[in-house]
DNA sequence: GCAATAATATACCGTTCGGTATAAAATGGT
DNA sequence: ACCATTTTATACCGAACGGTATATTATTGC
C-alpha cells in the first residue's frame, strides 16, 4: 500500500464519463470544463490520473473500443449461425450501440475520424484513430474472407467491396442515428443493406 | 452608387473560404483566425459583412446547398434514363462531390448534424441543419414515389425504408471519403448500394 | 505522534477565444 | 475643396481556454 491520501474517484468512471464528453461534443467542442465536471472531479485531479486534454481523449477512444465496439466482433463468430445470421446480428449489435438510450448518439470512432482530419489535430490522436480505422476494416475483411472459404459466401463476391461498402453502411446508420432516427428505422436500413448478399 | 469607400474583396469568394474552412474542421474547431486569415480580411470587415460567426456559419451552409448540394438533384430529373441510372447518377455526383480534390472531404451537411446534436451548439444554426435535413429526405421519397407512380419501382418496394437506406448511404460515403477513402473505392460501394433494387 | 507522501481544492498563469472601439484611408455628393 | 460616409487596419476588451503552482487535507510507515 503506498502512503499518502487515496483517491476519492474511481478511474473507470471517471475515464467512461470523459468519453461521453469527446464522444457527444467532439475533442474541440470538450472542454476541460465539461470533462471535469462531468467527470466529477478538478482539473489537477484530472491531469495527475490521465496527463493532459489529449491522452485523456486517446484513452476514451480506447476505452470505447474495449466497453462498446469489441463485442460487437463476437457476433460474427457465432459458428450456430448462418453466415447472413452473423453479419446480421452484428450490424443490429452496432445500431443498438449506436442509438442507445444512455450513451450519446452515433459511433464515437466515426465522429473522431471525421474531426481528425483537420490540420491542427493532435498528432498523437489521429494516429491512435488511423491505427482504430485500420482494425475496424480488418474485423469485416477477414469474416468475408473465411466466409469464401468456407464456401458460404459465393466466389463471384468481392470480399474487398463487401467490406467497404459495410464499413460505409456501418458508418451510414451512425450518422443518421446522429440524426435523430430510432434503433427502429436503423433497423430496416441493415434489413435492405444485407439484400445485396 | 453609395458614398463611402468600396469593398476591396469579393463577398461571395470570402463566404466561399469560410464555408471550406468549417467544412473541414466543423464549427467549434473553426476560429476567428482561422476563418479570416482563409478569407483574405479582417475581423471588422468580416462582422460588417456578415453579422458573427454564427451567421457566418449559417451563410456557409446556405452557400454549400447552393454550390456544392443542389446540383446533384438534377442528376435524378434526366427522363431520358431509366429509374437506376439516375439514381446511380445522383450518388456518382455526390461522391465526386466528396471527394473532390480542390474541396474538404466528405458532406459538409453530414459533418455539421453530427456537431449539432452538442447541446452548445448554437440554436440558430441548428435550426437550419435541421431544415436542410428534411430537404435532402424529401428529394430522396419524391423520387421514389414516383418511380413506383410510374411503374419503374415495384410495388412492393418500401419507398420510406429505400429512402432511409439511401440517406444512410450517402452519409456512409461522406464518412469514407473523410476517412481517406478515393473516388474509385466509394464507386464500388455505390455499384454495391445499388443490388438492393 | 510525527515526518513523508499523495490527492484534493483554490487560485492563478499566459494564450486564445469571439467580438468591438477607434482611427486612418478611400470614395461620392455637393 | 470639403464633408459625409463606408471600409480598412490596429489595438484592445472581458471571458474562456488548456494547464499549473500552492496550500490544505488525508493517509502510511515508523
Amino acid at each position: 500500500m503506498p502512503a499518502g491520501r487515496h483517491r476519492t474517484f474511481d478511474e473507470k468512471q471517471a475515464l467512461e464519463a470523459a468519453m461521453r464528453v469527446f464522444w457527444q461534443k467532439g475533442y474541440a467542442g470538450a472542454s476541460l470544463t465539461d470533462l471535469t465536471h462531468a467527470m466529477g472531479i478538478n482539473k489537477p485531479s484530472m491531469y495527475a490520473a490521465f496527463g493532459n486534454k489529449e491522452q485523456l481523449f486517446i484513452a476514451s477512444l480506447q476505452n470505447y473500443l474495449n466497453a462498446y465496439a469489441s463485442s460487437h466482433v463476437d457476433c460474427l463468430k457465432q459458428d450456430n449461425q448462418t453466415f447472413r445470421a452473423r453479419l446480421r446480428g452484428y450490424l443490429m449489435s452496432i445500431i443498438h450501440g449506436q442509438c442507445g438510450a444512455t450513451a450519446p448518439k452515433g459511433c464515437f470512432i466515426s465522429v473522431s475520424i471525421s474531426e481528425s482530419i483537420s490540420d491542427d489535430f493532435p498528432a498523437a490522436a489521429k494516429a491512435q484513430i488511423d491505427a482504430m480505422k485500420l482494425v475496424g476494416e480488418g474485423v469485416l475483411l477477414d469474416f468475408f474472407s473465411a466466409a469464401q472459404s468456407n464456401g458460404e459466401l459465393a466466389d463471384d463476391h468481392d470480399v474487398s467491396a463487401l467490406t467497404q461498402y459495410f464499413m460505409g453502411v456501418m458508418h451510414g446508420t451512425a450518422a443518421l442515428a446522429r440524426a435523430g432516427k430510432s434503433t427502429q428505422q436503423l433497423t430496416t436500413v441493415v434489413e435492405t443493406s444485407l439484400k445485396v448478399l
